[in-house]
DNA sequence: CTTGACCTTGACGTTGATGTCAAGGTTTAT
DNA sequence: ATAAACCTTGACATCAACGTCAAGGTCAAG
């Protein structure tokens, strides 16, 4: 399939393949005309790219799951590459939450000083 | 006092300062031979500023409480379009502060469907 | 008079993942 | 033969809050 294809399947814009594989996430062979032709497997290491990135990945660690899923494995995630990005992650995620919460407080406590009561429910608590 | 004391004593950078004038956040008098004056006042307006950021704020944020100060009240945030301002971060905060567990929930699910007993310990909870 | 510490405006670089044009080649259909 | 719908590479634009030069003016001390 060519690129117009592919980025419907996929669900993203053809700049973004391109992007993609001017990053040397995804390779494409290519036709006597020059069009860039993809297969099946494309898709899914474009998909694998576009849900990691849904979560908040960056393209850069997105690479060891789409060289997981490249050299064979089912999933991208079940390469100790790719379980080392999963677990920094949940670190960095975690660090924002925290830093997220204490922000939230600072904010509240300068809002209560300006005007007390105005203050909502926090989150997380209904 | 020139821009590089008010830079020193409010701890941000001359090019922040000029970027602040920029915006629209701060003015300044100048001397005859061109130099920015400021006084006691806009080290106030800069710190406001400054603390605002710290907490996430942007600048366009920012904008309400500057005026609020500049309108002579003892604080930045006791203006109804602070009170708004504080409000739409809250929420905000909130807002992200969901989206980050959301995601942790995602990335810790994928971790254990690729290696269970992997996923540490959660955010908040020690 | 010259060094050095100030100050000025202007403008490009940073970061990530694209969007959007530009200017053109290819293929299919009519 | 020509429009329509593909494709190509290249390169600038976006968002925020500055950092970092560049090229030069100002001013006090030695």
């Amino acid at each position: 399939m060519r690129i117009g294809e592919l980025a419907r399947r996929a669900g993203v814009s053809t700049r973004a393949l391109r992007y993609y594989e001017q990053q040397g996430l995804i390779t494409a062979r290519r036709s006597a005309n020059g069009y860039r032709e993809y297969g099946e497997t494309d898709l899914r290491l474009v998909s694998e790219i576009r849900s990691l990135l849904a979560v908040g990945f960056t393209l850069e660690d997105a690479r060891p799951f789409v060289a997981c899923l490249r050299a064979g494995h089912a999933s991208g995630g079940s390469c100790p590459e790719s379980v080392a990005v999963y677990q920094r992650k949940l670190a960095q995620i975690d660090d924002e939450i925290r830093a997220l919460l204490t922000r939230r407080a600072e904010v509240a406590a300068q809002l209560t000083t300006a005007c007390p009561g105005c203050v909502l429910r926090k989150a997380g608590k209904p």
